[in-house]
DNA sequence: ATGGTAGCCCTGCTA
């Protein structure tokens, strides 16, 4: 199974920059961030000649996650369900459904604006969430791959530059603790996995001064698999063409590969 | 030095 994650800010701006990538890509199954879309205008049709069935959950000007896939996808559930208290309620932030026996994932994590802001205590309490609803439905036996836009970058590895961030969201050790928790339930990073010791791989680039030719990136487009989906991925990549051209999204799409 | 660009329900907010 070949799997990927793009945050395409904006499907309608990227639509045919999506085609082009279903095109060349070849992937089984892309989790969508920021489609910026309502359900009722979400291009299914448009997917569907290409080979993919799809589940989205939108809300219209902002937010809203996809999942594509060709392989099949069943029990698609929007968001964290009424027995938890949304942190940021109202938001399309996660979409769920089964994809040729993998539970597929696509999250939108909060961005959190400024560290001195309730936005993000409430990005942090988002992750608390997505703790909790996990575990409430899945163990790490399970086949799960969450995917998507985590708003943090795991490691100083992960950013341009450490010193530049000093202060900012993405990077605080309360934001990467709620990726540790994560891990220590039974996530595990599949792309750090598969290039242990690299540095400078981002998938994500500020449109603002000239960062993306510049090599200022980060990395927070992230699939945190469970270990029996974690052991099958034998490649990744970040799809860094997708970031050059027209009209590119500021983020790249991030493929994995799965035995 | 707090800039810069791109998206949206576009002259203000979000990222």
């Amino acid at each position: 199974m070949r799997i990927a994650t793009w945050n395409v800010n904006s499907l309608k701006a990227r639509l045919p920059r999506v085609e082009e990538f279903l095109g060349y890509a070849d992937v089984d199954v892309l989790c969508l961030q920021e489609t910026k879309l309502s359900n009722k205008n979400f291009p299914a049709l448009t997917f569907r000649e290409l080979g993919y069935d799809s589940v989205h959950h939108g809300q219209g000007q902002w937010n809203g996650v996809a999942i594509l896939s060709r392989v099949g996808i069943s029990d698609a559930t929007d968001g964290f369900g009424a027995d938890y208290t949304d942190p940021y309620e109202g938001d399309a932030r996660l979409v769920a459904a089964t994809c040729d026996g993998v539970r597929v994932v696509s999250v939108y994590v909060p961005n959190g604006r400024a560290v001195d802001t309730e936005h993000y205590t409430r990005k942090l309490e988002w992750l608390d969430v997505l703790h909790r609803w996990l575990d409430a439905h899945h163990s790490s036996a399970d086949a799960v791959a969450i995917l998507g836009d985590w708003n943090v970058a795991p490691d100083d590895r992960d950013v341009w530059s450490p010193k530049a961030f000093v202060g900012s969201t993405h990077v605080t050790e309360a934001e990467r603790d709620k990726l540790a928790t994560l891990e220590s339930w039974g996530l595990v990073d599949a792309f750090r996995r598969v290039y242990p010791d690299a540095d400078g791989l981002y998938s994500y680039w500020d449109y603002r001064a000239g960062d993306f030719h510049q090599h200022r990136g980060m990395r927070i487009d992230l699939a945190l698999m469970t270990p029996t989906l974690a052991d099958r991925v034998h490649w990744a990549v970040v799809d860094r063409n997708a970031r050059k051209g027209t009209l590119p999204s500021d983020h790249a799409p991030v493929i994995f590969d799965l035995a």
